[in-house]
DNA sequence: TCATACTTGATCGAATTAGTCAGGTATGCT
DNA sequence: AGCATACCTGACTAATTCGATCAAGTATGA
C-alpha cells in the first residue's frame, strides 16, 4: 500500500496554490518548474483537480490556476478522488465481478475488516486540509489528531526537518 | 489504494488454518481446493507464510500446515509483512533515493501525513487479530468496531473480551 | 491577430502484480 | 529400502497499472 507519484505531485501543486495571496494566480508553466514536473504532467493534474472542483483557471496571456475554495475546505481525501478516482478500492468490488461471485461468503469475517480499513483511510484524509500544508507551525494536525488522538502518547507531530 | 489478490488469499488460507482444531493440520492441495486459488500459488504463500512464522507445516504424507501460534497472536499487520515485505510504503523513502533527493524540503508540511497515515494503517491491522475472522460477521464487525473506539478514547486494545 | 495559456485524449515504456512452471528435497508408510 | 505424498525454491511470464509523454487542438487578453 502507498501513495502514488501522481498524488504526491498533485498535493504539491495544491500546497503551491494554497501558498497564493487572495486572487493572485500561478501559471502551469510555473508550477511545473516550481515542483519539477514535466509541464505534460502538470497540465493532466490541473485538469482533473479543477474537473474535481478543487482549481479554477483564468485563460489568456497572465492566466493562470488558483484554488477554487478556501484551503481549509480542501481536504486531502477529495484530492485523491479528483486524481486517481477513488482513495480506497473495496477488494470484494475488484475481485468479484460479473460472471464471478464475491469469494467472501456469508458469515464472511474478512470483509468488514478491509471495509473498516478503508473507512479508516478516507476518514483520515478526508480530515486533513490544505492550510493544514502550508503552515511549519505544529498547529497543523488538531484536527487529525483530534481524530486519532491517543494513537501516540508522546506528542504533537515533529515537521520535517531534515537537509 | 487497495488491498492486493495477494493479501486477500493470504488472508483467507490463514483463516481456513485459523479454524482448524489443535493438532489438526490442511495440507497445500486442501487449500488450494477449498479457497479456489491454484496449488502453485498457494504454495508460494504458505512458504512465505512460513518464512515470516506465521504457519507450521509437517512433511511427509499426511502431513500439512498449521498456524505457528494461536490465532490470537497473530495479526493481519503480520501477514501482510510476511507475503509482501511491508505494509505501507513511504513516499519519501520511494521518490528519494541515491542521487536524487527527497522533494520534500524542510518545514515540509505533506510528509507528516503520509507518515501518519502510515502509521495508522500499520496500527489498525496489527491490531486485528486472525481470532476476529474466524467468528460470523456480526461478531467480526463489533470486534473492528471495538478497535476504532478503543482507537480513539484510550489509545489500546481490549485483547482478552469475553465470548 | 498573435502569443500565451489552457484543454483533450491517445499513446507508450517501465514497473508491478498475479500467477505459472520446472525441478527440486524431505518425510512417513509399507 | 522404495516410493508416493507433500513440501520447498526460484526463475519466468502475461496482464495490468503506473507514470508520464505527445500531438493537436481551443480560448483569452494585450
Amino acid at each position: 500500500m502507498r501513495i502514488t507519484s501522481l498524488v504526491e505531485c498533485s498535493t504539491r501543486i495544491m500546497v503551491r496554490l494554497a501558498s497564493l495571496q487572495p486572487g493572485a494566480t500561478l501559471s502551469a508553466e510555473k508550477l511545473s518548474d516550481l515542483e519539477n514536473v514535466s509541464r505534460d504532467y502538470v497540465d493532466q493534474i490541473l485538469q482533473r483537480l479543477r474537473k474535481g472542483g478543487l482549481v479554477a483557471s483564468t485563460r489568456g496571456a497572465q492566466g493562470g490556476y488558483s484554488l477554487a475554495k478556501a484551503s481549509s475546505a480542501i481536504s486531502i481525501g477529495e484530492l485523491v478522488r479528483a486524481v486517481e478516482g477513488q482513495v480506497f478500492e473495496e477488494v470484494c468490488e475488484r475481485y468479484s465481478s460479473g460472471e464471478h461471485e464475491c469469494r467472501h461468503m456469508s458469515n464472511c469475517g474478512i470483509r468488514p475488516v478491509w471495509l473498516r480499513l478503508g473507512e479508516m483511510i478516507e476518514g483520515f484524509l478526508d480530515k486533513v486540509t490544505l492550510d493544514q500544508l502550508t503552515v511549519p507551525e505544529p498547529r497543523a494536525f488538531a484536527a487529525t489528531m483530534a481524530f486519532i488522538k491517543d494513537f501516540e502518547k508522546e506528542g504533537r507531530i515533529q515537521h520535517d526537518k531534515r537537509r
